[in-house]
DNA sequence: CAGTATCCGTCTCGATACTG
DNA sequence: CAGTATCGAGACGGATACTG
């Protein structure tokens, strides 16, 4: 990812923003929050989660698991039992996350407006071009 | 991006989750969010976004603005003197998403210790194998 | 000053065959 | 079932010469 914030002299307006680029990294990406949502609802089993994402592939899935495992935001059971059984649940650190997340939803609904606008007025000053 | 919403079919899971992942791609990227700081506390010329910023490029700077300035979270003023002077501000919108982004920073404040924890266990684990 | 155009390396991501 | 290993395509990002 090469965001860390320590590596290098930073500006203070770095050292302001790169918190927030380390948690919006966390989950950003095509999957995480799908895999996040899924597993909030209630704890899945990997092949659950296969269905439950259509189009990841296994390799994604895994990644993105095991990196959302990292963070201490799923964890992972395995129950040895024949054949194997993986149940991924989110953590209360997950939830409380996710309901941040929630907010910005929010912001989007209530600025969808001005994003629109913003991008059509955008696109016909290129388009002009 | 290729974070369209509408393009395939898509199960409930990811109804759920991709209006949120839109969000987080807006502001995702090494740079964004650094930029919007930068605009917020008051506004800034390119050049001074240069300094503001060590170490992006220019091609990065001003793509970065360009998508900013395209959701409507940054506003670009020209003034036709010599030498040319342009303008970056942060729009109202951009101030209330920078306000959420603030309630994700206290949750990862607030759950910097678990994250630590699960990071030094799980690599532990992985270490171990 | 405020960009654009170009070139090129890197790194992510998807598809899929294979395994305990 | 729940993964890992491997390969290749393409997106992403950095450096920098050039321009109105």
């Amino acid at each position: 990812m090469a965001n860390e914030c320590d590596d290098v002299p930073m500006s203070d307006v770095q050292v302001e923003a790169c918190p927030i680029v380390q948690i919006i990294d966390r989950v950003a990406g095509k999957w995480s929050v799908s895999i996040l949502v899924a597993a909030i609802r209630n704890p899945v089993r990997y092949t659950e989660l296969e269905r439950s994402v259509p189009g990841i592939s296994r390799r994604m899935l895994t990644l993105t698991l095991r990196n959302l495992e990292r963070d201490g935001l799923l964890t992972r059971t395995v129950y040895p039992t024949v054949p194997p059984k993986v149940e991924y649940a989110a953590t209360d650190s997950a939830r409380e996350l996710y309901g941040h997340l929630t907010g910005l939803l929010e912001w989007a609904e209530r600025h969808r407006p001005d994003i629109i606008e913003a991008r059509e007025r955008y696109d016909a000053l290129v388009a002009a071009a």
